[in-house]
DNA sequence: CACGCTGTCTACCACTTGGTAGAGGTGCAG
DNA sequence: CTGCACCTCTACCAAGTGGTAGACAGCGTG
C-alpha cells in the first residue's frame, strides 16, 4: 500500500544518487541534497551519520539493483544469438533506464579506484566469468570467432556501454549536433550493438 | 637551452592537470596544487587569476597536444589496413602516454557537458569527418563492411579507448586481479584493437 | 644609483563545508 | 497521563575554501 509513500531515508538516497551522479561527490554539498528533499542538513545527518555513509548507501543501492537484475536473465535465456541479444539488451536497458547509474559508476571508478576494485571483483567478475563460459562453448561449436578474448571482450562491451550512456552530450555533439538527441542516441546504440555482435560471431 | 627550466606557470599547469585528473576539479584545492609545485596559494593566483582560469588553461593545454598530434599522422599515412593501424595506434598511444589525459577528458565531459559540447565540436568533429570519409572510400572498393555507421563507429572506438585507459583499475580487477597489471593491460588493448578491426573490415 | 617589472611571500577576508548539541514535537504503548 | 522512540528543527563550531592586500626581494635598464 505504501508504494508511493517513500521514507525520508529513501528520498535522501535518491536525491543523493542524482546529485552525486551529475555533480560528483565533492561537487555536491549535504546542504544541496537536503534542500532537494525539502529537509535540513541535520535531519539528513540523522538518517545517514556522515557524508561517506551516504555515499556508501548510494553505491550499495546501485549494486543491489544490478545484482537483482542480472541473475534472472542469465537463467532465463537459451543460447547463441538469442542469448547474446538478451544480454546486450539488458545491459543497455539497465543503464539507459537511469543514466545516472552510468555516471555514478564512472565517477566512483575514477574517484576511488582502489576502493572500487573489490566492488568490481564482487559484483562484476562472477557474472563476467559465467558469460565468458558461454562464449567458450560457442567457440567449440564453431559459432564464435576463434580469436576472441572472452573476458576482455565482455569488459569492453560493458565499458563502452557505460561510457556511451554516461556521455550523451559527447555523442550528440560529435555525431550530429543539429539532429534530435533521441534519434542520434538510437543510431549510436545500434552501431554499438553491431560492433559487439560482429566482433563476436563468425559470419 | 631552457628545455629543463620550466616556468612556474608551466609547473602549475602540469601539477593541476595531474591533480584535476586524479581527484577531480572540485576535489582539488588550490592549496594542494601550490604545495605540489612548492609555492604558496597567492603565488599560484598570481599566474592564474582564478581557479576557473586554471581549469581552462589545463584543458586548452590538453587540446593543444591533441591538435598538434592528429593532423600530421592524417597526412602521413597511405590507405586501407595500414592507415587503420596507424590511426588506432596513435589514438591509443596518445592516451596511454599520459593516462591523466583520458581521466581529465572523461571528468570534464561529465562535469560540464554543456561547455564541453563546443570543445568536442571544435576539436573532435572535424577529425571525425575526415576519417569517416576514408571509411566511405573503403566501402566503395569493397574493403569495408557495408553496414558500418562511419561516424558512430569512430566515436565508439574513441570512447572505448578513453574509458579503458582512464580505468586501468577496473580492467585489472575484473580481468585478472592476480596478474601483473601491465601484462593485463597489454592483453586488454590487444582485444580492443581486434574488436575495432574486425567490426570494420570485411573478412 | 634609482626605477620599475616580475615574482614570491605573510596576513587576512568572507563564505561554505561536514558535523554536533540540544530543544522540541508527534504519536504510540503502558 | 506518562514515558519514550522517532524525527525534525535552530543555533553553533572548527576547518578549509577561493580570493585579496600589500610588503618585499631580485634584477635588468636608464
Amino acid at each position: 500500500m505504501d508504494t508511493q509513500r517513500a521514507s525520508s531515508a529513501e528520498l535522501i538516497c535518491e536525491a543523493a544518487t542524482r546529485l552525486f551522479a551529475r555533480q560528483g561527490f565533492d561537487g555536491t554539498s549535504l546542504q544541496a541534497i537536503a534542500a532537494q528533499v525539502g529537509i535540513t542538513k541535520p535531519t539528513l545527518l540523522y538518517h545517514y551519520p556522515s557524508k561517506d555513509a551516504l555515499r556508501a548507501a548510494v553505491l550499495e543501492n546501485l549494486f543491489a539493483h544490478w545484482r537483482s537484475t542480472v541473475p534472472q536473465l542469465l537463467e532465463a535465456v537459451t543460447s547463441g544469438h538469442a542469448r547474446f541479444e538478451a544480454l546486450t539488451n539488458e545491459l543497455i536497458r539497465f543503464f539507459r533506464e537511469d543514466p545516472d547509474r552510468a555516471l555514478l559508476l564512472m565517477r566512483e571508478l575514477m574517484d576511488r579506484p582502489v576502493h572500487m576494485r573489490e566492488q568490481v571483483i564482487d559484483n562484476l567478475r562472477p557474472w563476467l566469468r559465467v558469460v565468458a563460459e558461454y562464449i567458450r562453448t560457442g567457440k567449440r561449436i564453431g559459432q564464435i570467432r576463434e580469436d576472441v578474448d572472452e573476458e576482455s571482450y565482455l569488459l569492453h562491451v560493458v565499458t563502452l556501454t557505460i561510457a556511451t550512456l554516461s556521455n550523451a552530450t559527447l555523442v550528440q555533439a560529435a555525431l550530429a549536433p543539429e539532429q534530435p538527441p533521441q534519434a542520434v542516441e538510437e543510431r549510436h546504440l545500434r552501431e554499438l550493438r553491431r560492433l559487439a555482435k560482429v566482433s563476436l560471431f563468425r559470419d
